[in-house]
This record gives C-alpha cells, structure tokens and sequence, in this order.
DNA sequence: TTGAAAGCGGTACCAT
DNA sequence: ATGGTACCGCTTTCAA
C-alpha cells in the first residue's frame, strides 16, 4: 500500500496545517507568535491540528525572512585534555540554557579549517573560541563576515572580539609566592609551545614571582597540555640539574608529572613541589591531592553566555576583556 | 563618517556580487556550483568579486531551497564523565570530518528537553542520541518528524532506528570468567540506576557468566557513574558482607572504587580485585593500572559517522543493529 | 552559455 | 481579528 512506506516523508509546513484546520496561513503563523492577534479558539484550533499532524515552524524559512538563528558556533579546538571537554561540555548546556544552539566545531586543524569554510555559510549569531593556533584566523574571517567573537582562553586584541580570559598570571604568581614561602628555591617549570598562549601567561606569572624574591627559573619544558606530555617532561627534567619544585601550565600535566615522580620513588611534597593549574574534578581526588589554581569553568560560562547575550542584544556595544579571578587551592603536593 | 561604523554590517547577498562582477545572480550561484555551465573567465571574476566583498553563500536559503543541510543533532545528555566527554569530542570531530555540523544539546534534562523542541525546527539530517533517560521520548519526536535517529549507547527497538552498541554483556561476562579463574568467588557490583541501560546490561553479562561457575552476585550497589559514586558505593559495600571482587559497571567509579580501599589501606588485588569498564585514557595511568574491558571510541564514531552518510544517502534503508565488539584490558587490579 | 523567473516556508505588513 | 501578499537569498528550471 502506497504510503505505508513514505520515502522520505516531505516536512509538514504551515500550509498544510493551515488547510486541516480550515484557516489562513497566517493564521496559522500567528498561532505560533506569542502576543499576536488571533482569536482563542481558533488558536487552540490550529495549535491541535499543528501537533496532530506533526507540524514545526521551519527554522530555515523564520530565519531567512530575518528572525534571529539562535546559532552560535564553538570552535573547540582537539580537546586533548579534561578542561578543554569539559568546559566545552559546560559551554555547550549553558548556551543551551539561554536558547541559543551551538554548531560544535572540533579536531585536528585541517578537519577544523575546513569545517570553518563551511559552517560560516550559516548565519551565526556569535563564535565562541576555545582553540589554540587558529583563533586569529577565525577570528578574521568572523570580522569580514560581521559574526561576533568571544575569545574565551586567549586574550585576542582585534575588533569586534570579546574577551574572556582568567587571571593566568595573578594565579601562577600567587603559587609562586607560595611556593618560595614554602622554601622552594630551585623551580622548575612545564609549559607548551608558542601557540599555548596560557602557557606563556602562566610562566611570566611564575617569573614575576621568582623575580620578586631574586631567583630565576631553574628549568623550563615543554609539554602539550597532556598527561602523558607532563610524565614525559618530568623525566626530562630529571635528568638535568636538580629542582625541588615543579610548576605545571596545567593540571593534566602536573599529575602526569606526579605519576612519574612517585614511578621514581621521589617523595611529593618532601623532595619536589609539584603544582597544576584549573583545578579539575581530578586534582581533588585523594590519588592526586594536587595544589593548585582554581580556574572556575561555571564562572567562565556564565560569563561568556552573559557576552553572547548582550552582544546579540547591542550588536554595536564596545569590545570587553573580562578577567575571571583565579584562587589557591591548598592540597598535598607543595 | 557614516559608513565606518557599520551597524549590523547587511551581509553580502549573490545579488551584490552580481552587480559588482557585472553578471547575473544566476552566474553567482553557478559560480559557486561544481560542474555547472559557466564561462571560464567569467567564473574566476565572480570569486575574485566575491571574495573581495566577502561573500558567503546563506546556507539558510540554500537549505530553504531544498539544498543538504548538513545539520546533525548530538543529544549528549549530562556528560558527567570523561568517557562520555571524550565521546562527544570524538563524534563532533567524527562528523566535522565527514562535512556534517553538529548541533549539541547538552545539559540537564529539563535543559535539554526544552532545547530539543527548539532544535527540531531546524532541518536535521539525523539525531545521534547518547543520553540516558530521555532517549525514547527524543527518538519519538524525531520519528514524528522523519528524522533519523543513531542510538549510541542503548539499543532502541523503534522504527527509524539504527543502533550502535558495544557488546556489554559478553564484555563483563568475560570479565566475571577472568575473575573466577584468578579464584574470585564473592563477587559485588556496582551499577546504576533503571535509566542507565548499559548497567543493566554489564550486570546480566557479569550475573551470567557467576551462574555458569554455580556462582550469584554477592552484592549490588547503585552507583552514578562518577568517580565519586564509585567512592561512595565501596564504602557501602565494605560496611556489609565480605567480598573479594568489585565489579564497576564504568571505569570512572571503579577509580573512585580504588581510591576508596586504598584509603581504608585494603590491598588492591590481594584482598580485593577491582575492576571497570570502558579503558578510559585514565584506566592505563600507573596510579591506577586498571583491569578493565576496552571499549573503543574510535569504532564507535566510525561506525555512526558510517551510518548517517548511509542514512543520509538511502533514508529508505532498513534499520540496523551494529554491535561493537570490546576486549579484556588485563592490568593490575584483578 | 546565459538571464529571467518560479519557488522553498516562513513572517510581517497591508488592507479589510 | 483576519486573509492576501510581498519578500528573505538561494537554486533550478526554462527559454533564449
């Protein structure tokens, strides 16, 4: 029997409905626009022919005639550590939470230049950057396109951009000062390369503080923001001149620091310091008991949320850096 | 100066880029349209126009138009743990990579159910479901809608359904084998509540393999599937009845699970094994060294990506059941 | 090879 | 309060 097997059904439109419920198409538009006029009943009729038949307002024609998208893209980078998921796990509700549909980009930089090509064919309402290399360039191409940027883990100096950014250099100098209180006197550092921006922010952080109380740096590696490149830096290090701290750029990577030393039967915190920064779900656990910085991800949300708004809201509102405070946290490892 | 500031930049439509290259809309789009009747010369002056103005082809319209939308839902649900995040991460670069753009929902359910209404107003290719609880409800509304749904983490038997599962019951079953033939013979488990399906699941795997060696379950807890959960449910169990093995139905709680008897200085396997599911980058961890059953990602993302460009070609295909097979990670905690 | 014109499915502005 | 109609920007016939 014809219809049984409906290849491909076409979508129900507002015609269709219109029609079932023996009225205008406009009506039917109106039923869907809160605050217009339309008798009540009528409403009530086209609302339960609407669900009868399965109808929604096609998102492509609404937005077309000039409704707003709603869409705001994230470019999230390789998300090669917990952070980075799970602040874009946390960005991606509370954009939710605001109404607003985020077109995730994600991966290796070939797969995610050319995804960027395409989905700015969609008219985004914002573009939220969470990536380390590319952001420059994606934020150029949202300028030319007139799409808002929020840059959320760099601070990008460019027109038409937002910034968010926690204080990565108040944060490490606090556990610098707190690490030379300690007695520290030799410190080493894990960092990544050139495109990590907050990796650079975080070392001068931890220079200034070295400066302050006349040291230098006794080491500096590189690692990549992993785990596995933090337990891979640490070995490194051991290998050279001694340290009795080890300040990593992140979390990730100071516990994969800590996991080498204890390998080596290096007793955390009596021989060597070891200190992260973020503070992940992780660094609280009693296998870690990791000292480090808090770098709230709620408060990140809330504040990038609160930008997509307000830019949506005043398309021509003044470029804003905001800084989210950083804090201490006190465990087992210093 | 008007002009310098542009309020809300009008975005450039085919029909400025016609006037500009002195040619037709309709040379524009065939410009923009692999293998179409076009003058060499002629096509190279519309990019050159078009890419000096800036222009992108409004993917709304397109769409409007009866184009691809290249739109795909991910209903990823809470993401309380890394797994599930590093899933999410992998399907999003999985359908980057593929040329579908992923719309996440994300977030609590009353989040994510408003969100989906919304959501389904956009044209969407297909809907990638990974939540718990709110799966059959979502899949409904999408059949309602034509939209094809790829269940990823529980089998759904509903029409317009594909399924891809990894096999959770052989998995733990031949976990409770390794066990049993290490000489384990009480034997506890810690699932998760009725909307955890693939608790259910490990738990019959496990429950099956204890009846083959005349063996029962020695105790059940309920767990959350988060490090923390885990903890919590070890230290229920350890206030009742001795057992020597702790089944975790995700590796996150099995984690949690061994920090808990470490804590209580229980030696980890000798007294108790301990043992999870998944092989998250964690499980590998010297810190942890965890026994547990492999549950690849990477074959999980391919095997969905597989399954929306086969849908996405023939939506008349019949629906599949794709099982993804897992293998014994054999650490240090069994 | 090219341009004109008809839609796609909504919304909003008309009169009525 | 209601229905008719123009239009959003693109793709795709159609005729030239």
């Amino acid at each position: 029997m014809a219809g049984t097997i409906r290849k491909s059904a076409r979508r129900v439109t507002a015609a269709d409905v219109a029609e079932a419920a023996g009225v205008s198409r406009s009506a039917v538009s109106r039923a869907f626009t809160p605050g217009s006029y339309l008798d009540d009943g009528k409403r009530r009729a086209i609302l339960r022919a609407a669900k009868r038949l399965g109808y929604r307002p096609n998102a492509m024609a609404a937005i077309l005639q000039g409704g707003a998208s709603d869409l705001v893209a994230i470019f999230a980078g390789e998300m090669p550590n917990d952070f980075d998921r799970e602040v874009a796990a946390a960005l991606v509700s509370g954009l939710n939470a605001i109404g607003k549909w985020p077109l995730v980009i994600g991966g290796d930089e070939a797969t995610a230049r050319r995804a960027l090509a395409n989905v700015l064919r969609y008219p985004l309402e914002a573009m939220i950057l969470r990536s380390g290399s590319l952001d420059e360039g994606v934020a150029k191409s949202c300028a030319k396109l007139g799409v808002p940027v929020i840059s959320s883990g760099r601070i990008l100096h460019m027109p038409g951009v937002d910034n968010v950014c926690c204080r990565n250099r108040d944060g490490m100098a606090d556990m610098g000062r707190l690490l030379i209180e300690g007695g520290r006197r030799r410190v080493a550092f894990v960092g990544g390369p050139e495109t990590f921006w907050s990796a650079g922010e975080r070392r001068l952080g931890l220079v200034t503080a070295l400066h302050a109380a006349g040291l230098t740096l006794s080491a500096d590696a590189m690692g990549a923001y992993t785990v596995q490149s933090g337990y891979d830096a640490a070995a490194d290090l051991l290998a050279g001149p001694p340290f009795d701290a080890l300040v990593c750029a992140n979390d990730a990577m100071a516990i994969g620091a800590l996991s080498l030393l204890r390998d080596r039967g290096i007793p955390v915190p009596e021989q060597i310091a070891v200190v992260g920064f973020d503070d992940i779900a992780m660094a609280a656990w009693p296998a870690f008991n990791l000292t480090t910085v808090r770098n709230p991800i709620d408060t990140l949300v809330e504040t990038v949320t609160d930008l997509v708004q307000r830019r949506v809201e005043t398309p021509t509102k003044p470029d804003e850096t905001i800084a989210i405070d950083v804090s201490l946290v006190c465990r087992g490892t210093h």
